[in-house]
DNA sequence: ATTTGGCATAGATAAAATCTATATAGGTGA
DNA sequence: TCACCTATATAGATTTTATCTATGCCAAAT
């Protein structure tokens, strides 16, 4: 027995013939006549008298399709719950963002998703790469916003944006140009160690022995604020990411300086570990963040 | 989506484990995995975090499964309805007897059916094959009984018991033996013209110019009563049917005449037009009566 | 680092559903 | 009563689906 076999009875019981109901069905009399004979044989009952005109429902056969009808419901009504779930945004997510992407991309995005879905509950934590992944793996969070690549392997991630990385800062020669294997003599001012910005910016750059700050001073900032002061006040360079721009005066905008050949960017995805967990919100979260943000980016 | 992979899931949810499930429902492993994939890719919905451990119910999942449970209850409740269906015997049933057999048959069986089957009720109508075929077509009557083979095409019969027919009366030469090739010199008494036992009779006994009553009498009996007291009192032969010697009293049964080669018989059938309008009860009146009487025929 | 338990996947095989073409039965009108 | 018409049943071929065996792969545990 199967779910098709009582939709074809139930279509017989209702045009009263085969072919009608064959044609109902989209598939051929032979085959609703075959189906319909082996569901009876299943259940040895004739459901149908074939020699009435129309065709008549047996007694037996009206149990059952009752019975029938009840199953086909249940069975539609799940396919049905199967659509509305697949619609519905609404629940709990906590989602664990890398500063440097919350500070640059949260901004733009957090006001625009809770106004569109007021049943949603975003939890944002602002943790490192590392502290991310770990808490991926706990269950401490639902989902990470972090840049790619990542070393692990048990956590899928998905491109959400590629942005480009600014530099900003003040050279000695007063200019605004820069080429990239310059970069290296330049004095850099970087975020704490621990985020993955400075990592990146120190691979890009080949920072190993690069001019920093003077001996008698450490500053390792937490944020890009910091370090804009930071420039500003000893005279050197550091990274942006684009979505950064937004927050920034247009007075320090006229710092910005340009690589001559070629850009630096980085890649923010979406990291999941269970990446079905609550798919229909991390799916929609994914096609609203990467949408916002490249449209931003355009501009 | 069917009701099987239906089954499978609430087994994975059951167990938290697919290798135990594809056990508890016999089949591999293998097959289940593919069997849970293909839903939750027609759902567009995962139901199960497998790397969980033990294996989770997603939430979507869940909603899924609850909806599953009902459609596998209600097939399972048709399941059992089928088979609950097939044990009833219980509701109306018109049953057409021709004279011969209701008066010989009947009163063998009929006790015993009504108090077997208190739901059952039996409306018997006595009544030439002939009329029987005619309302088995129109509907008056569910089934007849009568004596096969017939003519008609349209209805379809199943033998019941094949019953010897026994020679009753009194031989001018005093003996209780005769030749098959004698019976058309006998005066033989018949039932009325209807009767399918007459035809039969004369055509079993070649009876064209046979010698039947003075010419100042004519009688034709309608019950084997009457033609035995026909029979006793002007002397001559008749034919009963083997389950008509119950009613005979030991006197009369030491009037019956063997025929020294071969016997005399005919066959009780079943008939029905549709066959499976009330398919169960049909069926086991068709056991019932046919075991009763050839238990009976048997001693 | 290696083993182990458990799910996924590939390829082959078996089973089931479906189709086309045709037979057959029941009803209808000449 | 015969031929015709309509509708279901059946046979055989084809396609689809389910299942199995064997193996890969991954994560957890030792």
């Amino acid at each position: 027995m199967n779910i098709q076999q009582l939709e074809y009875i139930l279509a017989v019981d209702q045009f009263k013939s085969f072919s009608k109901a064959a044609d109902y069905c989209h598939v051929t009399q032979a085959t609703l006549s075959a189906m319909v004979k082996k569901l009876e044989e299943q259940l040895d009952i004739v459901i149908f008298d074939r020699k009435a005109n129309p065709i008549a429902t047996t007694e037996n056969g009206r149990e059952i399709l009752i019975q029938a009808q009840q199953v086909v419901a249940h069975a539609n009504a799940l396919l049905s719950s199967s659509k509305a779930i697949n619609q519905k945004v609404e629940g709990r997510v906590k989602i664990g963002v890398i500063p440097t992407i919350a500070s640059s991309m949260l901004p733009l995005i957090m006001k625009y998703l809770v106004e569109k879905y007021p049943l949603l509950y975003l939890e944002i934590y602002e943790v490192t790469t590392n502290q991310l992944i770990k808490d991926l793996r706990s269950g401490k969070l639902d989902v990470g916003i972090l840049s790619t690549p990542i070393a692990s392997t048990e956590v899928e991630t998905e491109l959400l944006y590629v942005e480009d990385l600014y530099l900003y800062g003040h050279l000695t020669t007063g200019e605004k140009k820069l080429q990239k294997s310059a970069l290296s003599q330049q004095r850099m001012f970087l975020l704490q160690e621990g985020h993955c910005l400075r990592d990146q910016i120190i691979q890009l750059c080949d920072l190993k022995k690069q001019k920093s700050l003077p001996a008698n001073l450490s500053v390792e900032s937490n944020t890009f604020d910091t370090l804009l002061n930071l420039v500003d006040e000893f005279s050197g360079l550091t990274v942006l990411p684009a979505l950064y721009l937004d927050q920034m005066s247009e007075a320090r905008k006229s710092h910005l300086i340009d690589l001559t050949d070629g850009a630096l960017t980085r890649e923010v995805s979406l990291a999941y570990y269970r990446p079905y967990a609550k798919w229909n919100i991390l799916n929609r979260l994914k096609e609203e963040i990467a949408a916002k943000v490249n449209e931003r980016l355009k501009s």
